[in-house]
DNA sequence: GCGTGGAACGAGCGT
DNA sequence: CGTTCCACGC
């Protein structure tokens, strides 16, 4: 095969290694997505492996997208029947086939973290627990740590170690009967359930494991404990797992990531095959230096010799300011400068990097005053925005009128006179006949609400009636147009002429867009379609590196990504590393993991910075962070 | 039912 | 320092 010469050795023998499980041990920049792609290519075309069983897994939607279209480009239709995607999306798709299984319709729905933080409080009310003593927030963390180890309500009940745990294991209980009634899963159901589905129907896991003859997965590193399970059973029968991670890019552990997935691989799969990808292709001998040589001070590694053939390049440079809007200020100067003196760079070459959203505030303040056009990704994401969730709610209710979450959301949005003490009104309907709260208020006549209130009310269930029925007829986008339309969404924002209502129209304006774009390009553009896959797609799969804009986001958001010049801002302790995560050491160590992951985002050239105060630590003194001493003093330039 | 202002609280990374 | 929540007044 023609395409096995762009590879070197190692790359060529995990492409091409048929003999089980494989760990491919890939280090920064090293191929690795070359290599999945081309493994793709060469099991369809050499090994004729029909693509229809083969399963992918990529971290975010927007790389199996890009996996998806290289592989096409290499080798055609041909591969249109593989399977790509995010656990999160095949997840959803195996439930969508199968969920009867567990006794769910097939229109659930998905609930995002805003969705799941109503949903709590209200079940919270429900049982008449203090959100004071148990907050929402920290109930929802400790029942997703619970589901990402796979413990249903009933085991964690077993496992309680505090009062507090014996209060969560009831409201967990509550929590997953509320999800029932409303015929939605939240994230991590959607792991879990799916890991449930097939050990309670062997029959149904042998169908997906039978099809799986190869399953291959990125970011392995960042699996989590119902994810490992979940590979463990699709790959079941053939034993055709390939995994790629790297673990010095391990950085999710506080969502649940495992990094002992990657470590202990070989115990889980005794005849596994170990491949180390050590070449670097991406940055220069410099930054390959002042990485390694960060990255080698933690201990639970199982350590990589990176090496690269690329050119020495410059020096890391490293300057400070007094104060993070001088640091913002100074970053532009520093972009614009280098722009001019090598003429040939674009602004999209360049990338901000920070450890939290917060400090993204200060850097666009400045972006915005020297009126260089950025982007950023992450914070305030897109789909959670209130305009975007308030649209998308109608959408959900017609596809699922159990939907409380969104029905309540909705109801009063426009303001059409039905207001909370009037929906209290359905509660002892909802309770008595176990209804929703939309079936409840089609029964407006059970009550005894004066006749003007009815009206409404009876008016409202029309129109939603009415879009249930046009649901059958028409696209995403001719439903969620008409609905705008009617709703008169726009026009009431174009009358507050405020700057707020004015992004909030682009907001809306750009979502309408987007769900043209989606009937035209999806396979089934219908509304059931849409929401499925809008509720899992993130900021950074909304990124297009195309544009010529400077991108600006967190270190986490940049996994996976490449920039010519890469800025990393905030190294002070107690930001970077991130004063919660000192200790443990093992917690120190995913800081030290994700600094080296911003290091080896860059190809040509890095700047770090700090400053001396900042507003968040209300203007104290703050030291560099540890890790720009971890980097060798001659390879790096003070700008000071 | 809805909007406004002041108090209280919290300040990480995100599928 | 900035956001969220709640009470109060319209």
């Amino acid at each position: 095969m023609k395409i096995l010469d762009d590879l070197n050795p190692p790359q060529r023998e995990a492409v091409e290694y048929l003999g089980g499980p494989l760990l491919v041990l890939a280090g920064a920049g090293s191929g690795k997505t070359r290599v999945l792609t081309y493994r793709i290519v060469y099991l369809i075309s050499a090994a004729k492996v029909n693509p229809w069983n083969i399963l992918a897994v990529t971290f975010t939607n927007k790389a199996a997208g890009e996996m998806k279209e290289r592989v096409e480009k290499l080798m055609g239709y041909r591969s249109r029947n593989m399977w790509i995607g995010t656990f999160h999306s095949r997840c959803v798709r195996m439930l969508r086939k199968e969920c009867e299984f567990l006794g769910y319709p097939s229109n659930f729905t998905i609930y995002d973290a805003d969705d799941q933080l109503s949903l709590m409080k209200k079940t919270l009310k429900q049982m008449n627990v203090s959100h004071k003593q148990y907050p929402p927030k920290s109930i929802l963390e400790k029942i997703s740590g619970a589901k990402t180890i796979l413990l249903t309500p009933q085991e964690y009940a077993s496992h309680t170690k505090s009062y507090f745990e014996e209060m969560v294991a009831k409201i967990y209980k509550t929590y997953q009967e509320s999800l029932k009634s409303c015929n939605a899963f939240d994230f991590d159901d959607l792991i879990s359930k799916t890991v449930e589905l097939f050990k309670e129907n062997p029959k149904i896991l042998k169908k997906y494991a039978n099809r799986f003859k190869h399953v291959l997965v990125d970011e392995y590193q960042d699996t989590n404990y119902a994810q490992y399970v979940l590979l463990v059973q699709l790959a079941s029968i053939h034993k055709n797992l390939c995994v790629v991670g790297d673990e010095d890019q391990s950085i999710y552990s506080w969502r649940g990531a495992e990094i002992r997935n990657i470590l202990e691989f070989e115990q889980d799969f005794p005849d596994a095959k170990v491949i180390k990808l050590e070449q670097n292709y991406r940055s220069t001998k410099r930054i390959l230096d002042a990485a390694t040589s960060v990255v080698k001070n933690n201990i639970n590694r199982k350590g990589k010799i990176l090496w690269t053939e690329n050119k020495r390049g410059g020096k890391i440079y490293l300057f400070h300011k007094k104060d993070e809007r001088e640091e913002a200020r100074s970053t532009i100067d520093l972009i614009q400068h280098e722009i001019c003196q090598t003429g040939k760079l674009n602004l999209r070459d360049f990338c901000v990097l920070y450890r939290t959203n917060a400090q993204s505030r200060a850097l666009e303040e400045a972006f915005r005053r020297a009126d260089i056009p950025y982007t950023i990704v992450g914070g305030i994401k897109f789909y959670e925005r209130k305009e975007i969730k308030d649209l998308l709610a109608y959408l959900k209710v017609v596809v699922n009128p159990a939907d409380d979450v969104s029905m309540r959301r909705i109801v009063n949005v426009p303001p059409r006179g039905i207001g909370e003490t009037t929906t209290k009104n359905f509660d002892t309907l909802m309770e008595d006949f176990g209804i929703s709260l939309y079936e409840a208020m089609s029964r407006v006549d059970e009550t005894s609400l004066p006749n003007s209130k009815k009206d409404k009310i009876k008016k409202f269930i029309k129109l939603l009636n009415g879009y249930r029925k046009l649901k059958k007829k028409v696209d995403a986008y001719e439903l969620l147009s008409k609905i705008e339309n009617d709703i008169g969404y726009l026009n009431i924002l174009e009358k507050e002429r405020t700057i707020e209502a004015e992004s909030r129209i682009e907001n809306v304006r750009e979502l309408l867009a987007s769900v043209k774009n989606f009937t035209v390009e999806a396979d089934d553009p219908s509304v059931e379609a849409y929401i499925a896959e809008v509720t899992l797609l993130t900021d950074i799969d909304r990124w297009d590196e195309k544009k010529d804009v400077v991108t600006l986001m967190t270190a986490h958001n940049a996994k996976g990504l490449e920039f010519p010049v890469v800025f990393i801002t905030g190294l002070e302790e107690g930001l970077f590393p991130h004063a919660s995560s000192l200790y443990p050491p093992s917690e120190l160590e995913e800081e030290r993991r994700l600094f080296y992951v911003g290091l080896t985002r860059a190809k040509r050239k890095v700047y770090l910075s700090y400053a001396d105060r900042r507003s968040r630590f209300s203007g104290r003194f703050q030291f560099p962070s540890r890790f720009i001493m971890e980097i060798p003093t001659n390879l790096l330039k003070s700008l000071d």
